[in-house]
DNA sequence: ATTGAAGACTTCATCAGTAAAGTTCGAAGC
DNA sequence: GCTTCGAACTTTACTGATGAAGTCTTCAAT
């Protein structure tokens, strides 16, 4: 087998190196060292995405569920907010927020009842079995992301967290996200 | 409202430190410095999805194209793979790659066409018209890349990078990958 | 009081994904 | 040489998301 092509391996077989490479080849013009760390955070995320969806599933909700008790925990006691509100934070059409809501209805995660003093508006609401999901979820992904940032020293978490949100504002600055479609939110 | 809440922000109003510190509030036993690094991380991979899908919007191609095609790029010339690895490849069941396939044909990228050597078998090739877009897409992926990380020096650059691979190091020792699903890949 | 415009949610049609069954071809055993 | 097993891809049924249209409520202006 050629540098990374393999006749079909698990996607660890390509070794990040080999990417960069084949990048370099087909693209000489690339900064070898700016998409090294580029693809290594896209990868990263995904592994985590990964890691986390496993716990979730052995809680017995989904990563689509699981967005939106942190929505609600998030803005604190009393733990509710609009439908429409939840769409905005995480990212996605009202209508698919319905049918999430639908969802964590009949899982007894959240209530849905229309607010009285305007009866257009909805109001979803965390119940004590939500909230109690929400700590489970908690308690395995810290676990888990102890475990992953481990290796490092609090020095090296110090800087990578500084890093990371030079970039962060860096994106953030230089698109005013057009009030758009943004996958999701943690 | 209370702290972080707010009647129908968008996403980005909700920062950093007012996420991290409803964390606290809500499950005390979380490291803060742990969450903010992981929080970070993946914001900034949302953030980094959004601007990509943006550029390939105005190329004409969507995400789950643009995969196909940096997959074929990868393996270098003939640009050649199955419909089966390039399932594994980006993470998705062989049935969705059927599916992408046919629109990557019907759009000129890629051709599709038996392996007369072994009949059972599909070989998917890139089109020059799909190196070409592939071209094209790693021109405005580079110059977003170079742009966001402009703000690090050459040091801080390899220092991230070299982080990040560590961590990565990590996720995949510590998950053996059973296998699956793998959201995407880059 | 009545009408009109705007806002908040839901419904409908469509699209892309998964899981599982189906099809076709190649290879190994009797 | 026929049959059976297995591999590689496709097809089918279903799920969850989107975008557009629809419904219901409120608010402002006649």
């Amino acid at each position: 087998m050629t540098a990374a092509a393999g006749s079909a391996g698990t996607p660890e077989e390509l070794d990040l190196d080999a990417q960069i490479a084949a990048y370099q080849r087909e693209f000489p013009e690339v900064d070898p060292q700016v998409e090294k760390v580029v693809t290594a955070l896209g990868r990263l995320n995904r592994r985590m995405n990964v890691a986390y969806g496993r716990q979730l599933v052995d809680l017995g909700i989904s990563n689509a569920e699981w967005e939106v008790l942190k929505a609600l925990v998030v803005v604190g006691r009393p733990y509710r907010l609009g439908p429409g509100d939840l769409a905005k934070r995480l990212g996605l059409t009202p209508a698919a927020m319905t049918h999430r809501i639908d969802r964590l209805v009949t899982e007894g995660l959240v209530t849905r009842e229309r607010d009285e003093a305007n009866r257009v508006r909805v109001i979803v609401e965390l119940t004590d079995e939500g909230r109690e999901k929400w700590l489970q979820t908690m308690r395995l992904a810290a676990a888990f992301e102890d475990d992953l940032l481990q290796d490092l020293n609090t020095a090296e978490r110090a800087a990578l967290g500084e890093i990371l949100i030079r970039l962060l504002r860096r994106v953030e600055t230089s698109q005013p996200d057009a009030g758009g479609r943004l996958e999701d939110l943690d």
